[in-house]
Formats: structure tokens, sequence, C-alpha cells
DNA sequence: CCTATAGTTGACGTATACGTCAATTGCGGC
DNA sequence: GCCGCAATTGACGTATACGTCAACTATAGG
């Protein structure tokens, strides 16, 4: 049913990167789309592993390091029981680093909150003035 | 009583950035220490301002948009209503984008749960075959 | 006063993440 | 078979965020 073959256009809108940025995604490793003559044709998982990411991009990860998450995210062959072990230690490590970026956003948001609690108290006084010496 | 003052050497130590990082920070108007001499010395409030860049570094903010962000929350003068609206505004707009970068953030982790899962099962599923050949 | 050590200012180099332009190439329709 | 438009592949340019010298300078200690 959602077997469905995207053009690079069609991508780029949908996710908002130009094809410029598909492309070199693509020569980075991030995705792989496949080949109809010279020409990409995208599919679902492309589509995913893309959505992952941006995802990755927008929270300040690296093409690289996009690439290695994406890369033991994606089901591929599950391998043995080695390569599992090891698939599980990196999600660990990436999950403590997502964990930190939690905390580093929960601590700006705290300063933010207490500006803003500043701010509107500033803004409260000086309504009072002006209301004092309106009458 | 806290009113250390402190060379580009401790200030590098203490957040783990390299004194070239620290003065390019300060060509970029993210920090602004106080000379003696020609020799920069950190305050308590540049290493304030350094934390809070530190953390939007991290989360993927461009430094420009670390200065906005700094300049905005660091404790200057209050301003008019005017500005403090303007500020009250930009907070909006932060808290925003983070808000978004913590459902990024929240994806990704049930993601990764979810593979985890996945790689758990199938070590089971490789150890239960195992005891079983091995009697 | 002299030296050692840390600090300073350019200037240039480098890695990342694309943008831009040019030259082809390839498919769809008539 | 030809035209047009989309797509492709280099190649080079650009912005960001520093690293890496090089050449001084300043300052504390003996």
């Amino acid at each position: 049913m959602s077997d469905q073959r995207y053009s690079i256009q069609e991508v780029s809108r949908e996710f908002d990167v130009t094809p410029r940025a598909l492309r070199f995604y693509e020569d980075k490793g991030l995705i792989a789309p496949a080949r109809r003559g010279t020409t990409r044709v995208y599919s679902d998982r492309d589509r995913t592993r893309l959505r992952l990411a941006l995802r990755g991009i927008r929270l300040g990860f690296s093409l690289e390091e996009c690439r290695e998450i994406i890369d033991l995210y994606d089901p591929q062959q599950p391998g043995g029981a080695r390569q599992l072990l090891r698939l599980c230690d990196k999600i660990r490590e990436h999950r403590a680093e997502l964990l930190h970026k939690l905390r580093d956003i929960e601590a700006t948001l705290c300063t933010m909150g207490e500006v803003e609690g500043r701010c509107l108290a500033e803004l409260l006084k000086i309504d009072a003035n002006v209301r004092k010496a309106g009458h």
C-alpha cells in the first residue's frame, strides 16, 4: 500500500530542503535513493531516513553523526549477538547525549522563565506608574 | 563576596574550550571581558554569559543566535515598556524553538527505545537458541 | 635588568554544510 | 526525431567556527 516513489522535487518541497542539500546528504551517506536511469527515485524508507536526519541536524548533530545514528536505527540485517550488543551500546551513548541536550533545554527554558518574570514585573510597575500619573 | 577574576586559561580549563575559542566568542560579541593592560580578565558575569553561550552552541544555535539570546537575558538596563514588550516577544520566539527541539529529542528517544526493544528481543532469541543447542 | 611564561594580535588554513553556476544528459510529448 | 524542461554531475564560491602558526608584548620572579 505505502510503496510510493517520489521525485527529488517532491521530497524537496515536503521537507523544505533544497535538491542540492538532498544530493549533498546522499554524498555523505545519509540517504541512498534508487535510480531510474540517472534520476533519483526516493522511497518511503528514504523519506524516513531523511526525517531522522533532519531531526538530528536540527539538534545540532553533524551530518556524520546523523549518518551513524540513522545507520544504526535503520532496519538493516539484524546481525549477530556481537553487532546487537554494539548497537545497544551506541543507543545508550546517543541517549546520554540527547538527555544532556534535554537538560540544556530545560535550563534555558528555566532562565527564560525568570527573565520573562522580571520583564512582566517591570511592565506592571510601569503600568502602575502610568495610571498613577494619569490620575 | 563572589567577585572573582579569572585568566583566560582558567576559564578555558573550567569550560573546556580553547583560549582561541574564547577570543573568537569575544570577537563575535558573546562575551566582553575587561582588560588589565592588554590581558583579558574574566568576571563572574562573563562566566555566566559564557555558560549560556555554550548551552546554546550545544543545542545547535549559531554564535549569532546565541549572542542575541544572551544579550536579551543578560541583566542590562531594563529599558522602556516598548523594549520590555519586544523582549517578551523574543522570549516567546526562542521558547517555541526550544520546544520544537524538545519534541525532536522526544521523538528521537522514542525511536531509540523501539530500536533498543527490537535489539534486546533479538538478543533474547539468540540466547534461547544457544541454550537449546547447548543441550 | 633579564628571562621565562603567558597573553596578544593578525593572518592564513581547515572542516562542515551547503549555494551557485555551467555543461550535459535524459525523459515526455508532439 | 526534435524540443523543452527537469535532473545530473562537477567545480568553484561562501559562511561559520574555530585551529595554527608567527611575531610581539607584558608581567612576575630571581
